[in-house]
DNA sequence: ATTGATATTGGACACGCGCGCAATAGGCTT
DNA sequence: AAGCCTATTGCGCGCGTGTCCAATATCAAT
């Protein structure tokens, strides 16, 4: 392979980390699938990073900050928190999709299980759930202040928003066809608007309307 | 060790899998380690069971089984559909307990996330997943035939309660104290009761009514 | 007691894993 | 053109895994 500029090969190890991640788990990422993936021996990977464990951490941690970075991106096009919120439920679905037909979000399933016995990556995922509330929160304390959404409990509900969002997406990642994506989309866009107050359809997909 | 009847020794093979896996979780638990929990060889496994997948399978179902059998139980009990369907919820918490301080639900966990990778794993946590939405959706339905509930389709709830439960707890049990237990417990009640058109503290815990 | 069926043993086998290391090759400085 | 730094290679080591199998131990029937 090309001889390369360190900080670029680790940028592009990292990247093909990430391929293998989405495409096969955590738990199931090897160095020799990554070198594969990279085109490179998988004597180069250690040359860079002292142990797949790093390696793994560092993947994960970008992976799921991109995403969450999107979202955020994405967001703050909306005109107003109701718009804002469904566009978060577009981009959080859209991310699911992510390429080949694999769910993306099977890289988290991976971190929450592995999160028990792996305290590096506990932090990691602990530390990143609550950056997702935390945009839930803020876009609901908006609607909630324009007078747009109805709520007690702000945290609450964000809470509530993301795990039925998680829960369903669950099913649909671990079992294939007992739940579509389109049924968990659906069903906690609908759960969101009687959270919130909302009149049904308020947050349907902004690109269908 | 001593020769067994060739039912028993299944049934002891299972046990010290569970315990195993109870103790290390699903991915890591090893043919080697089951032998070593039961005192005995590890060839002895394979006389009973062709792989190591569906030994895992089956002491997973049996594990996950065992808590269902003891939500229909406590259910039974239950004078009408709003009482159970509380009663469902105090036991499911329960057994989210159970024991030394680790939390039941970290091998449903494992499941949903090995899952992509164990075909007879993922065949066993798919029909326990659908057993529970089914006794979710059978206490709805009776509630709504007795005019008790308030549902257009009783299947979509079941399928929310339920994975909003999932997705709290799964909070809970991989990152500690973002959220408690507690919380968990008392929103996911409060959703169904909005779901459900139940009015609020209709479903608190049957103890301490 | 002898025999037969089978529960149980313990190690071999092939494979995949993370990791390390001597050798090679490519690009920059001199 | 020569030399040096280091990115890159490709293989091998030790280990742990699931699986398999010939040998052995043990119990019930004869």
């Amino acid at each position: 392979m090309a001889r390369m500029n360190p900080d670029e090969r680790r940028l592009a190890i990292v990247a093909a980390t990430r391929a293998v991640m989405a495409r096969q788990g955590i738990a199931a990422t090897t160095v020799r699938d990554v070198a594969a993936e990279l085109g490179t021996s998988s004597g180069l990977i250690h040359h860079y990073y002292s142990s797949m464990d790093d390696l793994l951490a560092e993947a994960f941690e970008q992976a799921a900050r991109s995403d969450l970075l999107d979202v955020l991106a994405a967001v703050g096009s909306g005109r107003d928190a109701v718009e804002r919120l469904a566009i978060f439920f577009d981009t959080y679905d859209r991310g699911m999709r992510d390429g080949s037909g694999d769910l993306g979000i099977q890289i988290w399933l991976d971190a929450w299980a592995e999160a028990a016995r792996r305290p590096a990556l506990r932090r990691t995922s602990r530390r990143l759930n609550e950056e997702w509330q935390g945009v839930l929160a803020g876009i609901i304390g908006d609607g909630v202040s324009a007078g747009e959404m109805r709520c007690d409990d702000i945290d609450a509900s964000a809470w509530r928003i993301l795990s039925l969002l998680d829960g369903l997406i669950l099913q649909v990642v671990a079992h294939g066809d007992v739940l579509t994506l389109e049924q968990a989309d659906a069903w906690s866009r609908s759960a969101a608007e009687s959270e919130l107050g909302l009149p049904r359809g308020a947050l349907s997909p902004t690109l269908a309307r």
